[in-house]
Parts: C-alpha cells; sequence; structure tokens
DNA sequence: TCTGGGGTCCTAGGACCC
DNA sequence: TCTGGGGTCCTAGGACCC
C-alpha cells in the first residue's frame, strides 16, 4: 500500500494574528492575548513580535510585561476566534472529508485520496490552502506533510511563521536521527526528564529502546513511546462528527482574589454549576458524576467527585452535590482558596423523559425558562439569589439582573 | 497583582459481586 | 474455614494537550 498523505494544518499565533488583522494599530508590535487584563490572567496567543522578547503561552502577565515592558495587552475575543475557525474549517472541508479538528487552531486533513484522484501533488494543495486562509483571512499557516498524524504535527512545527514541511516515509528515520524527544504530541516535561535520566535525548535513541524497558517503566505507555520514537503511527484522521460525545463537561474560575469567605465561594460555585448544566442542556446531555475542584492559595488543589444515581442537567442539583462534597472534604478551609471549579462526567446524551420526581419535573419547568431568557439576553439574566450573596443568602429562588435594581420573581 | 480555562487519557487502590 | 481470582465501578491524582 503507498503512503498516505496526512496534513497538518497549524494557524500562527492564531488569536493575536487575528487581532493584528482586526486592529491595524496593533501590527508589527508586540501584543498579548489574554483573559480579562483587569483580573488574573495569562498569556493565550502572543504575537511573533511578542515572541522575540522571549514571552510564551501560559506565561502570566506579570512575568511578560517584565520581559517586554511596552507589550501591549488584548482582551481576548473567543466568539471571533470560533467565528473564524469554523470558515476556515470549512476551506479544508472543500478539498477533503477526512478532517479532524484538534483544537481551534489546528486540524488534520487525510489528503491521500484528494492527491490521487485529482493528481495533485501535496506541495501544490498545501500552497493552495495557504493561499486561500490568507485570502480570505489575511492569515498565515504552517502546514506539515507526512505518511501519518504524528509526522505532520512535527513537520508542521519545523517552520514558523507560514511553514510548509513535507516529510516523505523514506525521511523519516533521519528526522528522527535529529528530532529531540520532546519534540513528540505527547513528550511533557515529566516524561522527558525521567527518559533523560535513562539517557534518551533524541527520538531515534527512543525508538531503539527495547519495548520491555520502557513497558516496565511506563506501562502501556511505554509500548506507544517506542513506536512515537520511530514515527510510527496508525491513527486514523477521525472525520468531524465520528468524535461527536463530550466526556465530561465543567467550568472553573479563578478568584480575583484569594478568599476564605465560604459565602462567596458559594456563590461561584453556584453561577459555575448553572453554566455547566445550561451547557449540559443545550447538547442535551446529563451528568451523573460531580466533581468539584478546589485549589489553594499555595497553588495544591484537591478534586472530589460524587457518582448519583439519577443523571442532572439542573443546576441546582449540580450545586447541591458540589456542596456536599465541599463540606465533607474541604470545611473547615485550610487555607484561602484561589480557584473554584465544577465538572460533569459520565454523560449520557438524553432524551428528555418524563420524570418520576414531581422535583424534577417541576425544575426542569423552570430551567428550559431559564435557557430561554439567556438565550434571549444572555448568560446570567436570570441568576440563583444566592449567587449574589450577600445580597439575598438564604433563598436559591431567581433574580433578574437589571442594571440598576435587582427583582425577584416569582419562578422559584 | 506570579502561575487561566477547557478538556482527554491513564493508573492505581478499594469496594463489591460472583 | 489458612485469606484465590476475575470483572466492574468508583474515586483521586497526575500528565498532557491547546
Amino acid at each position: 500500500m503507498s503512503e498516505r498523505v496526512i496534513f497538518h494544518v497549524d494557524m500562527n499565533a492564531f488569536f493575536a494574528s487575528v487581532e493584528q488583522r482586526c486592529n491595524p494599530s496593533l501590527r508589527g508590535k508586540p501584543i498579548v492575548v489574554c483573559g480579562n487584563p483587569k483580573k488574573r490572567t495569562v498569556v493565550a496567543a502572543c504575537s511573533y513580535e511578542a515572541k522575540a522578547f522571549g514571552i510564551t503561552n501560559g506565561m502570566s502577565i506579570f512575568e511578560a510585561k517584565a520581559l517586554c515592558p511596552h507589550v501591549l495587552l488584548v482582551g481576548g475575543n473567543p466568539e471571533k476566534y470560533v467565528d473564524i475557525a469554523q470558515h476556515i474549517f470549512a476551506i479544508f472541508g472543500e478539498l477533503t472529508p477526512q478532517v479532524e479538528i484538534f483544537s481551534i487552531d489546528e486540524a488534520f486533513l487525510d489528503m491521500t485520496g484528494t492527491c490521487r484522484l485529482l493528481g495533485r501533488d501535496p506541495d501544490d494543495a498545501a500552497r493552495l490552502i495557504k493561499q486561500r486562509i490568507r485570502s480570505a483571512y489575511g492569515l498565515t499557516c504552517s502546514i506539515g506533510i507526512g505518511p501519518n498524524k504524528l509526522i505532520a504535527k512535527v513537520a508542521s512545527n519545523l517552520q514558523k511563521p507560514d511553514g510548509l514541511v513535507r516529510v516523505r516515509q523514506a525521511e523519516v528515520h533521519a528526522l528522527m536521527t535529529r528530532l529531540p524527544i520532546e519534540a513528540l504530541c505527547g513528550v511533557g516535561p515529566k516524561l522527558q526528564k525521567h527518559l533523560n535520566d535513562l539517557g534518551i535525548t533524541t527520538c531515534e535513541e527512543l525508538g531503539r529502546t527495547a519495548e520491555a524497558l520502557l513497558v516496565g517503566k511506563f506501562g502501556l505507555l511505554g509500548r506507544s513511546l517506542k513506536r512515537m520514537g520511530q514515527g510510527l503511527d496508525d491513527g486514523p484522521v477521525a472525520p468531524l462528527a465520528a468524535d461527536g460525545q463530550a466526556k465530561s463537561m465543567g467550568h472553573c474560575y479563578t478568584l480575583p482574589r484569594d478568599t476564605d469567605n465560604e459565602e462567596a465561594i458559594f456563590g461561584t460555585l453556584l453561577r459555575l454549576c448553572e453554566r455547566v448544566a445550561r451547557r449540559l442542556r443545550a447538547d442535551g446531555y446529563q451528568g451523573r458524576t460531580i466533581s468539584l475542584t478546589i485549589r489553594y492559595a499555595d497553588f495544591s488543589g484537591v478534586t472530589h467527585a460524587r457518582s448519583i444515581p439519577h443523571p442532572t442537567d439542573n443546576g441546582l442539583r449540580l450545586y447541591e452535590v458540589a456542596r456536599e462534597i465541599f463540606q465533607r472534604y474541604c470545611d473547615p478551609l485550610s487555607q484561602r482558596v484561589r480557584l473554584v471549579g465544577v465538572s460533569a462526567s459520565q454523560l449520557t446524551q438524553h432524551q428528555r423523559q418524563a420524570s418520576f420526581l414531581e422535583e424534577e419535573v417541576r425544575r426542569g419547568r423552570i430551567d428550559r425558562c431559564v435557557d430561554r431568557l439567556a438565550d434571549r439576553f444572555g448568560e446570567f439574566t436570570l441568576v440563583r439569589a444566592s449567587a449574589c450573596a450577600p445580597l439575598v443568602p438564604k433563598s436559591h429562588g431567581f433574580l433578574l439582573k437589571a442594571t440598576h435594581h435587582h427583582r425577584s420573581l416569582v419562578l422559584g
């Protein structure tokens, strides 16, 4: 069988490039796209001008400013990025049905059939993609072409920005000889250190290591590590719809300041539960396991989970369970809290069936009403009154959020 | 005012059942 | 009555990805 032609397309500094396209005054300057610059946030993306100062993704704004005092901070616009990404993915879809969206700014394309049917050279096809994205959005990308996803991903990283690198099967071994293990997707800092301690620094060395040794050290992972070192990967490019089932849904929030005020923590927790529940409902899921994550001021953290008999998509139910977990494991607080998170897993895609519990039915009605309002007016038009603690601390009824005042509704 | 937020997968121990 | 073994579920934590 002839070798596959797999593309990995990686948008260059995606969020930052979008912002520079939208706002010409940002072009050619070191910029950082982050969350709300007034809150605790990190670098979500940085322009190449900012990278030149040593700024990297995930860095705190504090560090970024230390490296480049005149760096420009831009609050991110997620809706805009999603919108552009969807249009870019649509361009891929015109060239091949085999598109695997890897993240908002990366995708794998199986171009084997396209190139064979159209008699098109893979490099030409890649240039066409780059040209289409550039003319539509003024954005550049790096494309790696390889006989499998692993090599394609490595290849797209070799030339940035605006790169195009093709690695044929016959060239894989030579590439592995000079490629450090940490260039592999799946080898992070811990694994790198572990392997380096074994005297393994290049992929080629990893590929030569006895499987028994790797399996002894890393279990099942050892098997795939050896194959990765050899540049082998027979994973298919999974088309869009095949992978649709979500495994978990959650939200977390870093408080503006560390706090030991439990009312404030519960208020945040309730908002998070409502957001998670709303997303569950929007996608037709219910969760059976609820996890609570607390990160303390010293950055240590705990996660505790509880499974409930009947899956739910109700915010108040999530909150009840999360709060139970909190009281069981985190109360009294050992130190100030930095982050609160809640997540639902063991998801089932449900048809809304007649619930045998009166309470569930009642809550279901309220939920649909909240959803309609939220769809119409935006999230948190309606919030649980206790999420506004200490305003109305002892109630789980709803408040209608208005500009200058709060008004109780009779829903609850 | 040092370290966001959204996920996935794997491991390992204990409970529980047959 | 001196305590094997397999399977599944649950939970906690860690590593990794963007």
